[in-house]
DNA sequence: ACTTTCTGTAAACATTATTTAAAGTTAATT
DNA sequence: AATTAACTTTAAATAATGTTTACAGAAAGT
């Protein structure tokens, strides 16, 4: 698995960098974002990234310009670029005058397209896997799968194997109600048997480490962790 | 057997598309397969299957990346989506957030577990549940099927099962009457048998933490749910 | 080999859900 | 207004399900 993928937004809209940001990081992309062209050649060259959207609208220096310089410099020549524009823009301006650009995406941006594109672009340079993110945070608890961890308020907090797997089960969709026999197929698996009992034991120790508040009992259903 | 279920099965390793398909062709099962999420799309889109497997490790797009395209699609949306998954891949992926399958299961896969698996799936569809969609609404009345909660005015309503279940049955077709014959068979079974004024008490209960508005009495008939 | 920590079980207990029974309403019909 | 069938309501009995504690065997660590 190779390392995760830099992305870096430029837009003058703060609104539209947070939501493509949001929507990126929580694909497990690293996101960095400027709100002019300045800002976004400066980041370009400190960090490096795989990709960079660029607003083809902006004040002062304009997508098509930044695009231009970036494509000057060695280090980023040849970095995948994305035009973001309005529909009404014309394409000659945008895919016409080689600016360089790679692709370009119309606004406004849906965030599955936004992303499906991105990947799609990605994959082209065969850097496609983002990292991906094997740490969950739900108000206070914060789950840490490659640590095997949890934490509480910031306590670190060891689970013993079932435990973990169990609160990781829970976790994986907050919520959500998961059956007795759902858990039992998806931890203890499907030829060993273990009483239901067991279940309420392992729900009862994951709730003394981490409170009683998180971890529901659907009666008659199953369990539920909500935060 | 009454009607052929169609399967379609998505993996990009021929030896275990055959291995499956073979099993479940066994079973009578009119099966599909596909080599990648592209070719996997369309025949679901050809075909209409009442249930797909999906390899959530493939290369170009994954199954959780063809899960998605294929939630999106209005046709197949409620489509029942199973992952099949390398046991160390972790839950948060697989059963995760909003990629939408109904369930998984870990490779190397057992013919026999296999099978009860996936009859177990289709079984839901048949007779337990008119899950059109997991979350449904009406009104100031909103009944989610995955965290097993109903709100009214956006404040949370625990129900028991059963009185869960007859909300569950009465929203599923608003304006409906459904006699209480109807009632005692989806939600109570064939063999149990209690009497009618079980109904009425629990749409007693119902009406009690919903509201009275809601639930009408048709005299002689049954009930409905009406917003 | 000794110690500690996990994991699963059993049993007593606690809680909540479901059903029934019985009495009270209601609305249509005569 | 009396009758009746159908539904509502309440309370109480019964059944189902979950919690907790303590403990024993298994596994892991030292």
């Amino acid at each position: 698995m190779s390392d995760a993928n830099r992305i870096l937004l430029v837009d003058d809209e703060e609104d539209i960098l947070n939501f493509l940001s949001y929507n990126l990081k929580k694909e497990g992309y690293e996101v960095y974002t400027a709100l002019n062209g300045h800002d976004g050649i400066e980041l370009a060259k400190k960090h490096k990234p795989d990709l960079i959207v660029l607003d083809v609208m902006m004040p002062e220096m304009d997508g098509i310009e930044t695009c231009r310089i970036l494509r000057e410099s060695k280090e980023i020549g040849n970095t995948l670029i994305v035009f973001l524009s309005a529909r009404s823009e014309d394409y000659t301006q945008i895919a016409g005058f080689d600016s360089g650009a790679d692709d370009y995406i119309t606004k406004p941006v849906k965030p599955r397209v936004f992303i499906s594109r991105i990947k799609a672009l990605l994959r082209r340079i065969g850097n496609d896997t983002p990292k991906t993110e094997k740490v969950l945070e739900f108000g206070d608890i914060k789950v840490d799968l490659e640590k095997y961890m949890v934490y509480k308020n910031g306590a670190e907090i060891v689970l013993p194997k079932k435990e973990f797997k169990l609160m990781e089960l829970l976790v994986s969709k907050p919520g959500k109600v998961f059956t007795r026999e759902f858990i039992l197929e998806k931890i203890w698996g499907d030829e060993v048997v273990v009483g239901d009992r067991t279940i309420d034991v392992h729900i009862r120790k994951l709730r003394e480490k981490l409170g009683e508040e998180n971890i529901k009992t659907v009666k008659g259903v199953g369990y539920k962790f909500e935060f």
